[in-house]
RNA sequence: UCCGCGGUAGCUCAAUGGCAGAGCAUGCGGCUGUUAACCGCAGGGUUGUAGGUUCGAGCCCUACCCGCGGAGCCA
């Protein structure tokens, strides 16, 4: 098979007569020159078509062409200081493969809701783009830091046999003989039995929340990236998040600097992002809390507008730690200093876009784990597992959960968690 | 579930209670360097639904439907 040429390659093929496939973005033209706009998925180039070169038969079968439609633009490669992407083609033939239909997504302005009954389509558009591959570096960054340290990927289960944490409202089917079975809202337990297992692991997969959240950082359907590690305390948790997210953020500065210009981000921002980030408790939280004027009462949750004015106090992601332990999940081990707190963490995102990591030290008492459980109302047969790994060599362990597409949209600046997975599920929509 | 905002051409939006409009998209014509190209012409409407007030309703009133994002909950 002959080898093919993509527009992110093009400087190495100047002066070369070229064949490039694609799709059409835009075409322009005048009476004797037409500026074709062809898009291949890995950037935009344009040929340029002039009427005394090609022929009249050529340069008549461009007009064919509408928005969308699939072609192969074959001719001569050259640098040109007023293209965008520093190259262009002068066109010697177009091949179409396919003619479009009316393109529903014009170069103009459109709603969220036109675009994302369209999402299938809306893909196609550059900012997208540029989000789809900030995403996969967000990822491709997350498996090369854990790999690189050692950890084992552990896939843990999709279905379950109950909560994971108690609290959330969770999808619900019927399993065959056994009953119902429940979409998994967190990795995490099976983690556990993972790190008692492995040392270091981190579960990287789908998780589901059947809360009616309507905001712009909810979705039912989202991916969570989980690390656990034995014998790690909250101290040595908040290091590994901390060289984690500043792993990631420049990542993205170094590899994916153009997508970040196309989706306008301010770099200076995500430059800031590096360790050490600040670590305070949830009573400096309240703190400052009570400081900006919010009448807040110690052992309540910090809720959204709480979490952007902590996080406005830094320039960059702030771990909040020891949060009222009523609060907070029934694994979560206690501090020995302060029983009323938990040894859990959450990082909020700088300039307010929220939690986006959530952990803990976890309860390795076997005592203390089985007295939460029938406190929280749990099941302790589905949990009767879980208690093993407290019955056979318990050590101190902790983790934590990053949500992919909170930090995707933290990292390019978006309003809307929405844009960040490419077919998002919210509870009034499950397609396209 | 609660609070707030919205629904007018294919899309984005305008329209003191007084002839329902513009830009883009589409079609036709023009233009040899366009960058969301530009210029001219044309087609395109049950103003979310059902009632009500009024000489007259896109606009005011009532109910309903749908959507949006915020709270709660969370990543």
């Amino acid at each position: 098979m002959a080898s093919k040429f993509y527009i992110d390659n093009l400087a190495k093929h100047v002066g070369q007569t070229v064949t490039l496939q694609g799709w059409l973005y835009n075409l322009r033209s005048s009476g004797k020159i037409k500026f074709l706009l062809l898009r291949d998925g890995t950037g935009v180039c344009q040929g340029v078509m002039v009427k005394s070169v090609v022929g009249e038969e050529m340069f008549a079968k461009a007009d064919q062409l509408t928005q969308e439609s699939a072609f192969a633009m074959t001719g001569t490669v050259r640098a040109e200081q007023r293209a965008p992407g520093g190259f262009e083609m002068d066109v010697t033939n177009i091949e179409i493969i396919s003619v479009a239909k009316e393109y529903p997504i014009t170069p103009k302005e459109h709603g969220v809701e036109f675009l994302a009954d369209r999402r299938h389509l809306w893909l196609r558009s550059s900012r997208q783009h540029a989000i789809m591959r900030v995403r996969h570096e967000i990822i491709r960054s997350i498996r090369e830091f854990f790999a690189g340290r050692g950890f084992t990927l552990l896939d843990a289960p999709i279905f379950t046999p109950a909560a994971c944490e108690g609290t959330s409202t969770l999808f619900e089917t019927d399993y065959f003989d056994l009953g119902k079975a429940y979409l998994t809202q967190s990795g995490q337990l099976y983690g556990e039995a993972g790190a008692m297992a492995l040392g270091k692991v981190y579960v990287f997969g789908p998780t589901f929340r059947a809360e009616k959240s309507k905001t712009r950082r909810h979705l039912t359907e989202f991916w969570m990236v989980e690390p656990e590690v034995a014998f790690n305390d909250l101290n040595d948790n908040m290091d590994l998040a901390e060289d984690f997210l500043e792993h990631i953020v420049s990542n993205v500065l170094k590899n994916r600097m153009p997508e970040l210009k196309t989706l306008e981000r301010n770099i200076q921002k995500l430059e800031a992002v590096k360790r050490p980030f600040p670590r305070i408790t949830y009573d400096q939280a309240v703190e400052i809390l009570q400081k900006n004027g919010v009448a807040f009462e110690w052992g309540n949750d910090l809720g959204a507008t709480d979490e952007t004015i902590i996080s406005e106090q830094f320039d960059r992601p702030v771990f909040v730690h020891r949060y009222p332990s009523e609060v907070k999940a029934f694994y979560m081990k206690r501090d020995p200093q302060n029983p009323k707190v938990a040894l859990a963490v959450d990082v909020l995102a700088s300039e307010g876009y929220g939690e986006i990591i959530g952990g803990s030290q976890r309860e390795d008492d076997y005592d203390v784990l089985l007295q939460r459980l029938k406190d929280h109302d749990l099941p302790q047969e589905a949990f009767d597992w879980y208690l093993d790994l407290r019955r056979f060599g318990s050590v101190p362990h902790s983790g934590f959960g990053l949500g992919i597409e909170r930090t995707v949209s933290w990292i390019c600046g978006l309003e809307h968690v929405r844009e960040t997975i490419p077919f998002p599920r919210m509870i009034y929509r499950i397609t396209p």
